[in-house]
DNA sequence: GGCATTGGCGCC
DNA sequence: AAAGGGCGCCAATGCC
């Protein structure tokens, strides 16, 4: 590795808090890999900024940094004018991530996992393993540079300095162990620049934070401990709640799973449903399957209690102050995932569908969320994928004849052994038989394409929202009814994994590869298009990794189009001004001015079907937009006359 | 007592 | 031959 390759850097910033995730730059630190390095501050820093910029999008060494995304955060939130420079040189692959880069490293070693809290992929950690130091200074000197805000670099402490400008110089050195470790592998990390880039829209995303609407919130929890009150007599009274006294001397109640374990064993002895370690399983279908209505009421405290710990005690710190949910990058199978923290952030990609929980979120005054999701997604990529692997795809040729296929219907259809003409007909005249068929016909598309087996369609079956075959009437040759119980299912469900082969036939072909690529137990798996590997695969990771993989680097590249139009200002799109407040896999959300949120979220459409139309050549990409001042996932697209998009009211909380 | 693991469950 | 995957988080329990 040459001067002309990568050049270190790093920022050290004043502290972030809620509000501020991304705080003034106080100095920027570089090096190289020839030993030069250095250290500026003020006008100095935004210089050396902006002139490295300049220069790697001239050929010069591409800039490389530890969680890069949060630097480049903090350099546009001090100097605004970076803004067209920055991410320029984002899209033309001219900054790199250590951390990005070894979490690709490892998942294509097959040995990606974090501990949670561990913070396995923090600088500190990374160069312990990788360089045998231990750096010193994290935790106390890193937090003090806001102090040397304005301070003259002759007068900084030596020490200050030295942590500063080592941080770049190791940022260089791991780099090298990194490429090090890519050519043992043959592995040319081809989408580092890319996961770096949308790492950066998804840390502008957590910047932006969300708001949550008190009265809303207070009425939930209200609502949701009157609930709980009720239920908690009755399971007091039943041995099913027990009071704990606590350190503080505040008695609470506390679930005796024990208890409820031995009410599933009364009920089915040896043949209980059983948990990986042995015990009877409580969970809420075998729960159900109890017919008791102690378990009732357990199955719904439960969910209160999930409800109010998860979400609505979360949504309460966000009501004074912008909340913000963190997200990773990466994970295992290419996809992102969010997280909670100490300062009030959340998982925003695990809150409730339920009516009246997301519905706690909302844009800020005077400004609307234009939302816009991928339609089918999976089904899609599973689409391209089997038409890439198998070289023919029915599921493909249908939505290439119809951009809007709908596959549940269809599959209903075969299920019910009608046509589709009618199975149309009956869909759009609101036949509530056909409505159940097609919502019962969904984990028949979305399971076994995975791998899914019959065994894991019932369960998956009977977990579903909203779903439950036991409803279905009319099963020929199946005992379906409303007193059955999981076995019965077995016939239904061997039913619906047979049509599925042959609604799709393309299948066969698709696991015939899968298995090749697993027929020793473990596999390496390589990305379509974008050419991420993944290694140590088992038969199902592989299934689906084709499939959600695909979709989850088109919603990155989706994501990261609609964030540079937010914010770039020479690219002049309606998004401008407008910024990301929410990603959920197959799903971008921004907020900004509501006179002009219809053309931005139309023009959300238009960049995310572009960006997914690279990722599945032979598959249409559709996307949906809508808006709405709070979250919903009952909301809809709503146009006026002239077919301008306007916010979907909730009729609920409305007024 | 505090920390680690398990079971269950929310989302996609 | 057969085979849902990926997360993060909470409460209860297990363990030292």
């Amino acid at each position: 590795m040459t001067d002309d390759d990568f050049v270190g850097m790093d920022s050290e910033t004043h502290l972030f808090r809620a509000g501020r995730r991304a705080p003034p730059v106080v100095c920027v630190t570089w090096a190289r890999p020839s030993g030069r390095k250095g250290i500026e501050v003020g006008a100095g820093a935004r210089r050396l900024v902006f002139a490295s910029l300049e220069r790697a999008l001239s050929g010069g060494p591409v800039l490389a940094g530890h969680s890069i995304a949060y630097d480049s955060a903090c350099w546009l939130a001090t100097w605004p004018d970076v803004v067209t420079l920055l991410f320029e040189a984002y899209e033309r692959e001219r900054i790199v991530c250590t951390k990005v880069n070894e979490k690709l490293l490892d998942i294509a070693e097959g040995t990606h996992f974090e501990e949670p809290g561990r913070g396995r992929y923090k600088l500190g950690e990374l160069v312990k393993k990788h360089l045998g130091i231990e750096l010193e200074g994290k935790g106390t000197l890193q937090l003090q540079y806001g102090e040397l805000d304005g301070v003259p670099l002759e007068c900084w402490p030596r020490e200050h300095v030295d942590y500063a400008v080592n941080d770049a110089v190791v940022v260089f050195r791991l780099l090298a162990v990194q490429e090090a470790r890519a050519r043992t592998m043959q592995y040319s990390l081809p989408d580092a620049a890319f996961q770096a880039a949308a790492d950066f829209a998804l840390f502008l995303t957590t910047c932006r934070g969300v708001r949550a609407n008190g009265e809303r919130v207070e009425a939930l929890l209200a609502d949701i401990r009157a609930k709980k009150a009720v239920l908690e007599k009755k399971l007091v009274a039943a041995g099913l709640l027990r009071t704990q006294n606590h350190r503080d001397g505040i008695p609470t109640l506390h679930k005796s799973v024990g208890k409820m374990r031995e009410l599933v064993w009364d009920a089915h002895g040896e043949d209980s449903p059983r948990t990986p370690g042995g015990q009877p399983q409580t969970d809420r279908v075998t729960l159900e399957d109890l017919d008791d209505p102690r378990a009732e009421d357990w199955n719904e405290y439960s969910g209160l209690e999930k409800t109010e710990g998860s979400f609505v005690l979360k949504f309460l710190e966000a009501v004074s102050r912008p909340a913000h949910p963190n997200y990773n990058i990466l994970v295992n199978n290419g996809r992102t995932s969010s997280y909670g923290d100490e300062h009030g952030g959340f998982n925003i990609q695990h809150i409730a569908r339920m009516p009246g929980i997301r519905e706690c979120l909302e844009a800020r005054s005077g400004c609307a969320l234009a939302a816009c999701d991928f339609d089918t997604q999976e089904m899609r990529t599973w689409g391209e994928a089997t038409s890439v692997i198998v070289g023919r795809s029915v599921l493909a040729e249908r939505y290439r004849q119809d951009p809007h296929f709908d596959p549940h219907t269809a599959f209903a259809a075969t299920l019910l052994g009608i046509s589709e003409e009618e199975a149309l007909a009956r869909k759009k005249a609101g036949d509530a038989e056909f409505k159940l068929w097609r919502q019962n016909s969904k984990p028949g598309n979305f399971g076994p394409p995975g791998g899914m087996g019959v065994d894991g369609l019932i369960r998956y079956a009977r977990s579903y929202a909203g779903l439950k075959w036991r409803d279905v009437e009319n099963c020929a040759g199946c005992r379906m009814g409303r007193s059955s119980t999981s076995r019965d299912h077995t016939c239904f469900a061997a039913r619906v994994r047979d049509t599925w082969f042959r609604q799709w036939p393309e299948a066969r072909g698709y696991f015939a590869h899968v298995g090749s690529l697993t027929d020793s137990g473990s596999g390496t798996q390589v990305q379509l298009y974008s050419g991420r590997v993944r290694g140590g695969v088992t038969f199902t990771d592989a299934a689906n990794g084709y499939f959600s993989g695909l979709a989850a680097d088109a919603s990155k590249r989706a994501l990261w189009r609609v964030t540079r139009a937010c914010f770039d200002p020479s690219l002049a799109s309606p998004l401008l001004g407008f910024r990301p407040w929410a990603f959920i896999h197959d799903e971008a959300i921004c907020e900004g001015p509501e006179e002009r949120a219809a053309e931005a979220a139309e023009e959300m459409r238009r960049l995310m079907e572009a960006e997914m139309q690279k990722f599945t050549p032979h598959v249409p990409a559709v996307a949906s937009p809508q808006l709405y001042r709070a979250w919903s996932k009952k909301a809809e697209p709503v146009r006026d006359r002239g077919g301008r998009l306007i916010p979907w009211e909730d009729r609920a909380t409305a007024g």
